[in-house]
RNA sequence: GCCCCCAUCGUCUAGAGGUCAGGACAUCGCCCUUUCAAGGCGGAAGCACGGGUUCGAUUCCCGUUGGGGGCACCA
């Protein structure tokens, strides 16, 4: 048999971090097993779903580069079939008709709750002749549930999980207004999609009972399940807006890696051994359900931004270049051909020292910034006089070299500061200064042989007369 | 209140009835060094608690505690 999954969110929000991990599982479990990986928007409550979050949901599937293999199913639009279901299950004797008013229904939890009792719908319809319904009043149909006995899920990742059946009463299917719920809709959507294993975040375990049920009734074969556990925030608790980003499109604003996001999440409750850092073909080749563990996760930013400095430096210098371009935009530099190509070439020292694109953007924009470049307090600290001298002399020397080179002019630099008497640590971080603006940066010698020797000059000689403005 | 799930360094996790309880991130120190990174080396840091089972439990069972989820005419 053939794998057949998929990812169901409803529209109600964006696509946060629990989603996306949800979605990546599933897309893994299906590019494992050679199975179609399936995208199901559950937009039946039409008063929260938007079309905002489900381009929100679509765009960040997309991001993450985990997209479904069919064009998404939408709920809504299978109405009459989700009520042609219910209707099979009334005639077949297996639903009934409620006539409880919401008022009533609360009347009773209330005697429960007082009582001590579990909160459940006491079945006074189920077995009540229908010829006493009030009339005028449409009703709601619920499934006639086993009363006795246990329903056992045997769940990939949870084990064997049961549960009385005493524990469960008749869930509503079709609501008075005629339409069906959720737990409805998604049983009779997953029987007609073909789904063959269900993974989906824990908080649905429960409703995984009810839906068992559901599928016995319907006489159809249920999938297998797989709940995996929830993330949380750092604190420990349920993640929520306070815990800040949430969105993963978000996490593209600021700067990570699609690729990053995957090693991250798939990280988070499932291992293959000792291995941390796993590219996505990997994973693939890796990934088993029934490995995820069953205690829930916290989320991490630390981490993630050590797996994103990771698969920063996999990047080639060309792709970085490109990917950088927008966040440079967004601090008001655009990329011209000498920017792209300074930029390439400076790659290297850049990307080792960043944690995401915004970083990269912050520390690659003096390579591009036009003379003369602002230069911050620090920086400016250190081009003392002693220092601005030394400077103004060192163009001579650097001039006369045959060839530029990060060898050549290490050398010419060295030199020049001992013929100034200077340490070459006060000349490096002035020229760190007059070259860059900051005193942290690539390497020294990289930089100028990127800049270009006449670049380099006009640097040197901004800072030593004093024409760059400070930075802020 | 009822039902279900969970519990290894701060965090993500590996692990097996007998291990010096391993790795990664973070953290601390050292090396490298023109700054910052990266890299290398090293340190500190953990089996929640109480009972069993067993020659021996962190590992298996039960309980406690703590966390989480679910108990709708929401999804």
């Amino acid at each position: 048999m053939s794998v057949v999954v998929r990812f169901a969110p409803s529209p109600t929000g964006y696509l946060h971090i629990g989603g996306a991990r949800t979605a990546l599982f599933n897309w893994l479990f299906a590019r494992h097993h050679g199975g179609r990986y399936l995208l199901r928007i559950e937009d039946t409550d039409r008063q929260r779903s938007t079309e905002q979050a489900i381009q929100a949901i679509l765009d960040g599937l997309d991001w993450l580069e985990l997209r479904a293999d069919e064009p998404p199913v939408f709920q809504s639009a299978r109405l009459e079939r989700h009520v042609a279901a219910v209707q099979g299950l009334l005639q077949a004797g297996r639903a009934y008709r409620c006539w409880c008013t919401p008022e009533e229904l609360e009347e009773m939890r209330a005697a429960q709750r007082a009582a001590g009792l579990p909160q459940r719908y006491d079945g006074r319809w189920r077995d009540r002749d229908p010829g006493t319904a009030p009339s005028g009043q449409p009703p709601v149909i619920r499934l006639k549930a086993p009363q006795t006995g246990e329903t056992v899920i045997h769940d990939l990742v949870q084990g064997e999980v049961r549960v009385a059946n005493a524990q469960l009463d008749d869930m509503v299917l079709l609501r008075s207004d005629g339409t069906p719920t959720y737990m409805l809709s998604v049983v009779v959507d997953d029987i007609d999609m073909g789904i063959t294993h269900v993974i989906r975040g824990d908080d649905h375990l429960t409703n995984a009972f009810r839906q068992l049920q559901l599928y016995y009734a319907l006489e159809a074969t249920p999938p297998a399940f797989a709940h995996i556990p929830l993330i949380h925030g750092p604190d420990g608790a349920k993640l929520s807006k306070r815990h800040g980003a949430l969105s993963v499109t978000e996490y593209r604003e600021m700067g990570f890696l699609p690729e990053a996001m995957r090693n991250y999440l798939m990280r988070l409750g499932w291992a293959h051994g000792d291995q941390e850092i796993m590219s996505t073909a990997q994973a693939v080749e890796w990934f088993d359900i029934t490995e995820v563990g069953r205690s829930p996760s916290r989320f991490d930013m630390a981490k993630l931004l050590s797996v994103n400095a990771h698969w920063m430096r996999e990047r080639s210098d060309a792709d970085l270049v490109e990917l950088v371009r927008p966040f440079l935009s967004r601090i008001g530099i655009t990329l011209e051909a000498t920017g792209s190509t300074r930029l390439t070439a400076g790659m290297a020292g850049l990307k080792q020292r960043a944690r995401t694109l915004v970083e990269l953007a912050q520390s690659a924009a003096f390579y591009v910034r036009p003379r003369p470049i602002p230069v911050d307090a620090k920086a400016q600290a250190a081009l003392t006089e002693e220092v601005r001298a030394a400077l103004r002399e060192a163009a001579g020397p650097l001039t006369r070299l045959a060839t530029w080179n990060e060898e050549s002019i290490e050398s010419a630099c060295r030199a020049h500061a001992g013929a100034m008497g200077l340490p070459f640590s006060k000349l490096a971080q002035g020229l760190r200064a007059a070259l860059t603006g900051s005193l942290v940066s690539p390497g020294l010698f990289e930089i100028m042989r990127v800049l270009g020797r006449a670049e380099v000059l006009a640097r040197i000689e901004d800072a030593a007369i004093g024409r760059n403005p400070a930075l802020q």
